[in-house]
DNA sequence: TGAAGGATTGAAGGATGATTCAATACTACC
DNA sequence: GGTAGTATTGAATCATCCTTCAATCCTTCA
């Protein structure tokens, strides 16, 4: 019985697929989760299109699990961040918002692509997720702002939710690769500050005056 | 010169446009632009599927026409409600955040498909538009909270966009026909009574307190 | 009523991409 | 090298809808 399945070919065919999914990531990171098509992720990988479906079910489990891998990436990143900021809930709000905007400004293909952009409903089961998890963080560190005075008394699931929504949405005119933005011309730090003194605001926190002095 | 195009004619085509129109935006607001296909509209209007070629250029832009009028039929009632509330700032802020999420509650399908559902990019344009426009009323508000010392100093337009964003990510959960929504068991009333406390406390206003009593 | 010409039909044609699969190329082991 | 069995290829096939268009039906007006 020649041919077994060895170390050798078990670690090239986790190389291909990993090879599979990083052309895939790449694709939707430059032109989103449309231009990611099977053809053009198996050129990209350097392989035919038919391999795919070897090592993928189909495009959107493909997909899908791109968006995972990327998707919890940000997000491992943003919880680092805002942990990393110390005990005071404030600061920790702070970095949160400043964690999530700024690397989405710096990454906007991909966050138009991660947060925005139409794609399939396996994929929005995903991102689904991904949003819940986001307004997860927002919410204990309301319900923390609460119990240790630092915050209004509020309903901390809804302040979650309507925090993210007021952070995205701040955001969405600059990472929406057509539309015009209506905040066109004000830096993206200025953005940003605006958009943390509101959430702060929103949430009956004591003012953090930046650095710059405000407009 | 037999036949011409008389009053009757005219009328006659009218309503078929009108039908057309009609049938679209009925499967839209029962199964989303995704459920309006041409086949559906034509029969759901009593036609044939190549009539709806003489009427419409193309698919999307009979779907751009069906945003438009149902995009602007909401915005239309958003706005009279917010003016109807009087001069002063505090309440007409209160009565766009109630009349927007409101009617978004009450018509979920509907809404779903105008805010979140993944559409073409002709349709998408559409919807910066609007969502541009609810962009506005809010900063307008926010700049004569600001003139009249009614809110707290600052940027009209992140604020704007922030609290559009606030409200609609709070609906979110309970729009879409898939996921879960977090905030699932709280009624729809406590739930916007919290959104409009979070909006005033973000543009610095003055509380609101419902008539209810806070939990 | 009949002829001219627009309105309507719906099956065929296209477009776009995902998916399959018979053929071919490799790999591992003797 | 030979062979059993796996990996890879990529052209053909499918699937889904939108769109077209020759044939047919209807209106209008003399």
């Amino acid at each position: 019985m020649p041919y077994r399945e060895t170390d050798a070919t078990r670690r090239r065919a986790e190389e291909r697929r990993t090879s599979l999914l990083m052309a895939a990531r790449a694709l939707v990171a430059r032109h989103g989760f449309a231009g990611a098509k099977v053809s053009a992720i198996a050129d990209t990988a350097g392989t035919s299109t038919g391999l795919v479906y070897s090592y993928f079910d189909n495009r959107d489990e493909l997909l899908a699990t791109v968006f995972r891998e990327s998707a919890s990436q940000e997000l491992d990143t943003t919880r680092q961040a805002t942990a990393a900021a110390g005990p005071d809930v404030t600061g920790r709000l702070d970095a949160f918002i400043r964690t999530f905007a700024g690397r989405a400004l710096r990454g906007r293909r991909l966050a138009w692509a991660l947060l925005f952009e139409p794609v399939s409903p396996l994929v929005e089961a995903e991102r689904l997720v991904y949003r819940r998890a986001y307004i997860d963080i927002a919410e204990h560190l309301v319900r923390d702002g609460i119990d240790t005075g630092a915050f209004a008394a509020q309903h901390p699931g809804v302040s979650g939710a309507a925090t993210i929504g007021a952070i995205s949405e701040s955001l969405i005119g600059r990472l929406n690769p057509l539309g015009h933005d209506s905040l066109d011309g004000l830096p993206d730090e200025t953005i940003i500050d605006d958009i943390v003194r509101y959430c702060h605001r929103a949430l009956g926190a004591p003012a953090i005056e930046p650095k710059e002095t405000p407009r």
